[in-house]
DNA sequence: CACCGATGTATCGAGCCGATACATCAGCTA
DNA sequence: TAGCTGATGTATCGGCTCGATACATCGGTG
């Protein structure tokens, strides 16, 4: 899962650990809050190890004549860069989509924020699954509302009536983007600065 | 966290792992998916230890003059209740709102899950700590949106996109909730059955 | 009567988080 | 100019959690 969005960055350029992290962090913001340094090392190494990335040298900055910097211990920024298995790998992983792929938010953000690598085939399969998903966990909070109301308290009531709000509203916006893929166009691009109100897609008419 | 909700779950009545594991998945399932038995097990060992929970022995079912079931190995189902150091602990961690409360969806969804039990001194702190909270991950998208919008592929755009869109939805949630625990008066129950309309809820007016 | 799905307890390896430590470097202020 | 602060940067450790798996009971249903 970490693998997979590190290869996705590194596919686009090589990379420090904490250019990587920050790039995950907004990215995939949304969907995953923000990774740790003890996730991202230990995984950096693993991926290392099984020859998926390497370390590039430090780049660009240090000019020709400079001397290096001597001091005791320096420890370098290292940057990473995908390898040609890399980048096999990460194809194969976009391309699988496996009930691990829609369960998660963070396999479905992951996943959906590399969607420029892939075929629409793949791309349908993938948003119908999490469609799917959603819908299922949506039933599973009507009944509970329609059939357990009484027994629940205020707030817990509360809670499951929002979280049936944020079903809903997954499961339309999915299936504005699974039309938009079927019509062919990429999602829209709005122009106008996100507001409070309601953002009415040009998808819908 | 897991603690707490196990906690807040013993507290209303006595429960196999079973049964606790069903109810926070109910509960909770908005805000945190499922609890694995990998967590819930040695979970409840931990509390057992810590003489916050304690076994109750085996209830009802077996009548008096029935004998017991003999079977090798028979592993019995283990009723769990909290004890008084157990509800001690849970008002403490109730009442202790500190940023952690606020910063995961899960601390936040547990929390609010049994409000029920907290003062309303409490319960504005946590709501408006979690607003605070929501509102800064908002004003980070926006900014992305506006200033990165043209560097970003169109379905990183469409996921950043969703992703404000639901900040501006759960603030949105957030003061509707603070404004009726200010008014005094309880979230309210609708009773129209949910659909794929957006609730109108009588608070906002 | 055999099978199946729900109920129920339990463990293991591996991934991930939060806290922490350490080091460099730019810019700001006293 | 000297020191402070905050951003950049690498790294580790303990502990919580997940996913997979194993095993056992029990109420149906074909």
């Amino acid at each position: 899962m970490l693998e997979f969005a590190i290869l996705g960055l590194l596919h686009e350029s090589p990379m420090h650990g904490y250019e990587i992290r920050k790039q995950i962090t907004t990215k995939l913001g949304t969907f995953r809050a923000a990774i740790s340094y003890g996730s991202l090392y230990p995984t950096l190494r693993r991926l290392q190890t099984a020859r998926l990335i390497s370390e590039g040298d430090e780049p660009a900055t240090a000019a020709p004549g400079d001397e290096p910097p001597l001091l005791t211990g320096r420890r370098g920024r290292v940057v990473y860069k995908i390898t040609a298995e890399g980048k096999e790998r990460f194809q194969e992983l976009l391309n699988r989509a496996g009930p691990e792929t829609y369960d998660s938010e963070a396999g479905f953000g992951v996943h959906f924020a590399f969607f420029a690598r892939t075929d629409r085939a793949t791309r349908l399969r993938i948003l119908e699954g999490r469609r799917r998903r959603v819908e299922e966990r949506r039933e599973g909070l009507r009944e509970v509302l329609a059939r357990a109301a009484e027994r629940l308290d205020a707030y817990t009531l509360e809670l499951q009536r929002h979280g049936l709000e944020a079903c809903e509203r997954e499961v339309r916006w999915l299936e504005e983007v699974i039309a938009s893929e079927r019509s062919g166009q990429i999602p829209h691009i709005t122009d106008q600065p996100s507001s409070d109100q309601p953002r009415r897609s040009p998808l819908q008419e």
